[in-house]
DNA sequence: GATTATCGGGG
DNA sequence: GTGTACGATAATC
């Protein structure tokens, strides 16, 4: 009794799974009361599939199939049918409704002839009919029958989807007794899961056995193994079991008592390994984990595209690897990548390669590695976790398949549902022909102004907030309104994508507003963190509209509208940089919403001889601090965004010290506190030796802290010099570059791939994967058959080294600055002949 | 320079 | 599962 009490308190639902043999809807719900919370499962089982034909009258619709008089090919039907004797498509209908909705496609272009569009302005409901059927997967096949009659709409919906949608149903969220939705970040029992294996070549799941399983939760930390590694400072963090088989039992039973399981690429390995391993087992993988089901839960590997999804009916696994690729923007996305840049450590990497002799010989760096995998992919979870939470939420979708969407399907999603709120049905996706024809659409994008070259000091840094969205919204630019004239537009109701992202701008507006109203009274509690991943979360899915209006999937696709809104971009960043210019900027480089400026203290001197002087006192100061260049700015602001459409702004970003400008998309910035900003030069990439590495990196130090234009040549002089006299650690020349595929396979060649060819003719191996690394050679031979591994290389090939690695990243630096590449190449020539002299 | 092919993460 | 990637970079023309 007292248990019951406490269960009515609060409930998260944490899944949703089709259970295609019961035909329902298994919902696994967490009961948060208890002083050990229970999963519970739910079944809905009243919810029928369902798709609509366009016709009014549901006798047309079995006047056409009795017309047709087709056998359904029996085949193509799963789950069986009890009796199969023939069956006609009218056999699998189990009703025909009439109902009344907006056809969203009646007042879209796409493709038909302008007459053909209905008006928008007058929309209204039209009589439909609602097709139901008996089982979710059969909805596509009958929908085939019915392409000779007429069109038929949201037939490719996913059952559970479609649930969702029709329902309500908010996932990941707290429900309290009178089923009201709490919006707090419900408590979640977290672990990490990965795994080592001892492979030599490329894993072989019937063969290569798993030694390590290693787990990280709040109150379980542990590598468990079944190999004694002896005076180890790590036993702490080790559990021993007897072999592999009690390995995966042991793995299941922990993980199944836990709500959300985190993986590193877990959807296309570790959890097929695992798999694979227990069926060699005949181990039966039950992670059920709801105290009142009956049926076992094992891991449902499905086919995503070219990748697979692991799913655990039941509990949530989340796959870390599709979401730092789609929040974070590296050029790497292996764990350590995503470690160095969400926690700034170093964490060690460990050559697979290596793995069975550390196995062999009790190396506990193997340990270590396997310890800090799962503490990593932990911390990593933890950090992602509130704003996936948010995003399912947003678009209410189960937290499981949000998390491996991108963007777009997440704009998909969130419309559907606006549709269905607004009684429209919503138009199709794309035949593959028309998909084909999307796809090869192009049109032109953001201005991107060719800058000022060379140094610059005093920069500000100006951008439009939101530019893309808020022109969708000022401008009401949406499939159905786009054929209207501008005025016209204006002047209309909001269309489905200025509407829906309105909504999410006004939400944001109010949580930035709470936010401040928090930052003001010290209160960084729980809601705030949750009001910044809410605010987080809707800033990228509203900065998606755009980019989802040209996905060539997309059921709500528009390239007019998609090029209307860059054509839009472009007028207001070139108004804004000519404004800029008037009020006294001088603009160095403008990328599509955004520009840096200087004041332009040339056109002030002209403007004074010009006419007598009327300008701002400030203008007359011979030279503006920053505090006067800042003040002057907002000055400039205010008066831009009065005139701008509401809802846009354009915002003061920042002020730079000093800024180095090379070409479109390649410059750098120093901020006042020393910090440097980099885009688009090559100093990241990992292929160059380090002697290139720092030699750019240097030369942009140099310019942008001190704008000495002759230390960075003195720089680049001193590195040829050092070359020359053979002044370098030769480890500073190493190039290194990625097997990505067998030697034999490429039909070229490259440096690395001779060393490649020539490592194994000493009998060593060398896998895809490998990061070769090289020196060149002195010699007469090509550039690739000079590449050498360090301990075989002779003497380096000086003037390769000059040309190839120092030189070409700084050249075009230096050529923004009026130096050419032969004044940088013949100085150390030149200061010989002065000698001479 | 433009177009086509491949690769990613995990061990 | 009433479904499918995609975006960057290297290789090649």
């Amino acid at each position: 009794m007292e248990k019951e009490i406490e269960t009515l308190s609060k409930k998260i639902l944490m899944d949703l799974d089709y259970n295609s043999k019961d035909l329902c809807i298994d919902m696994y719900y967490k009961n948060c009361g208890l002083k050990k919370p229970e999963i519970n499962l739910q079944k809905e089982c009243e919810f029928k599939p369902y798709f609509y034909v366009d016709t009014s009258e549901p006798k047309e619709i079995y006047d056409y199939l009795d017309g047709l008089n087709q056998e359904i090919d029996l085949k193509k039907l799963e789950p069986e049918f009890e009796n199969n004797t023939s069956l006609k498509v009218q056999d699998l209908i189990t009703n025909i409704e009439i109902i009344e909705k907006i056809v969203y496609s009646d007042y879209i272009l796409n493709g038909k002839d302008i007459s053909e569009v209905s008006d928008f302005k007058n929309k209204k409901e039209r009589k439909i009919c609602k097709v139901y059927v008996k089982y979710p997967n059969h909805v596509k096949i009958i929908r085939e029958y019915f392409k000779e009659f007429g069109k038929s709409y949201e037939f490719d919906i996913p059952f559970l989807r479609r649930y969702m949608i029709d329902q309500d149903i908010v996932p990941s969220a707290k429900y309290s007794e009178d089923n009201k939705i709490d919006n707090s970040i419900p408590e979640l029992n977290c672990i990490a899961f990965d795994m080592e294996l001892y492979c030599k070549k490329e894993p072989n799941a019937k063969k290569d056995p798993i030694i390590m399983v290693n787990l990280f939760s709040k109150d379980y930390q542990k590598v468990i193994t079944y190999k004694k590694f002896e005076n180890s400072e790590y036993n702490g963090c080790v559990d021993y079991v007897k072999d592999e088989k009690e390995l995966i039992q042991k793995t299941i039973e922990i993980l199944k008592q836990y709500d959300v399981i985190y993986t590193y690429n877990g959807d296309n390995f570790d959890f097929p390994y695992l798999k694979k391993r227990a069926n060699i087992y005949e181990i039966e993988l039950d992670f059920d984990n709801a105290s009142n089901s009956q049926q076992p839960q094992i891991i449902k590997i499905s086919k995503g595209g070219i990748n697979r999804k692991s799913k655990i009916p039941g509990i949530i696994h989340i796959d870390l690897y599709p979401i730092a690729r789609k929040l974070l923007n590296l050029t790497k996305y292996k764990l350590e990548n995503v470690v160095q840049e969400l926690f700034k450590i170093n964490k060690e990497a460990v050559d697979y390669g290596d793995i069975p002799k550390m196995w062999e010989t009790e190396d506990t760096t193997l340990l270590r590695y396997a310890y800090e995998d799962a503490l990593y992919t932990y911390k990593m979870g933890n950090y992602f976790l509130p704003l996936e939470i948010m995003f399912s939420r947003i678009v209410n979708q189960p937290l499981y398949d949000t998390s491996r969407m991108n963007s777009s399907q997440m704009v998909e999603f969130l419309l559907l549902k606006r549709s269905f709120e607004q009684n429209m049905i919503s138009p199709n996706r794309p035949s593959s022909s028309s998909y084909r024809e999307r796809a090869k659409f192009s049109y032109e994008g953001g201005y991107v102004r060719e800058p000022l070259k060379g140094i610059q000091e005093d920069i500000v840094s100006l951008d439009f907030m939101s530019l893309y969205p808020s022109i969708l919204i000022s401008h009401n630019i949406s499939p159905e309104t786009v054929i209207y004239e501008e005025k016209e537009r204006e002047n209309m109701e909001l269309g489905i994508i200025p509407k829906t992202l309105n909504e999410l701008l006004s939400r944001r507006k109010h949580i930035k507003m709470l936010l401040k109203d928090k930052i003001q009274k010290n209160e960084f509690d729980e809601e705030y963190s949750r009001l910044e991943h809410e605010q987080k979360s809707i800033k990228v899915l509203a900065n998606s509209h755009y980019g989802y209006l040209a996905f060539p999937m997309a059921r709500w696709y528009s390239d007019k509208c998609a090029e209307m809104v860059t054509g839009l971009g472009r007028k207001y960043i070139q108004e804004t940089i000519e404004k800029a210019e008037e009020f006294g900027f001088k603009v160095i480089y403008a990328d599509t919403d955004g520009f840096y400026a200087k004041w332009d203290y040339d056109k002030l001197q002209k403007g004074k001889k010009e006419e007598n002087d009327k300008s701002d006192k400030l203008s007359n100061l011979p030279k503006l601090s920053k505090e006067e260049l800042i003040i002057l700015t907002k000055k400039f602001l205010k008066g831009i965004n009065e005139e701008l459409p509401e809802g846009m702004e354009l915002e003061f970003e920042g002020h730079f010290k000093r800024g180095l400008f090379v070409t479109k998309k390649k410059y750098a910035l120093i901020e006042d506190d020393g910090h440097i900003v980099v885009k688009g030069l090559e100093v990241v990439r990992r292929d160059w030796s380090n002697i290139a590495k720092d030699t750019q990196q240097a030369v942009i130090r140099a310019l942008l802290e001190d704008g000495d234009v002759n230390l960075a040549k003195k720089i680049i002089k001193n590195t040829i010099d050092n070359l020359k006299k053979g002044n370098i650690d030769k480890n500073d020349l190493l190039i290194h570059t990625q097997l990505t595929k067998n030697i034999e396979e490429y039909k070229s060649t490259a440096p690395h791939i001779e060393v490649a060819k020539k490592i194994k003719q000493r009998g060593d191996s060398v896998r895809v994967g490998d990061v070769i690394s090289y020196i060149i050679v002195k010699g007469s031979r090509s550039i690739s058959e000079r590449a050498e591994l360090l301990e075989y290389a002779g003497d380096y090939d000086i003037n390769y080294y000059i040309d190839n690695q120092v030189l070409p990243p700084v050249i075009r630096i230096m050529e923004s600055l009026g130096i050419s590449e032969d004044e940088l190449k013949n100085s150390g020539k030149q200061f010989k002949l002065d000698q001479f002299m």
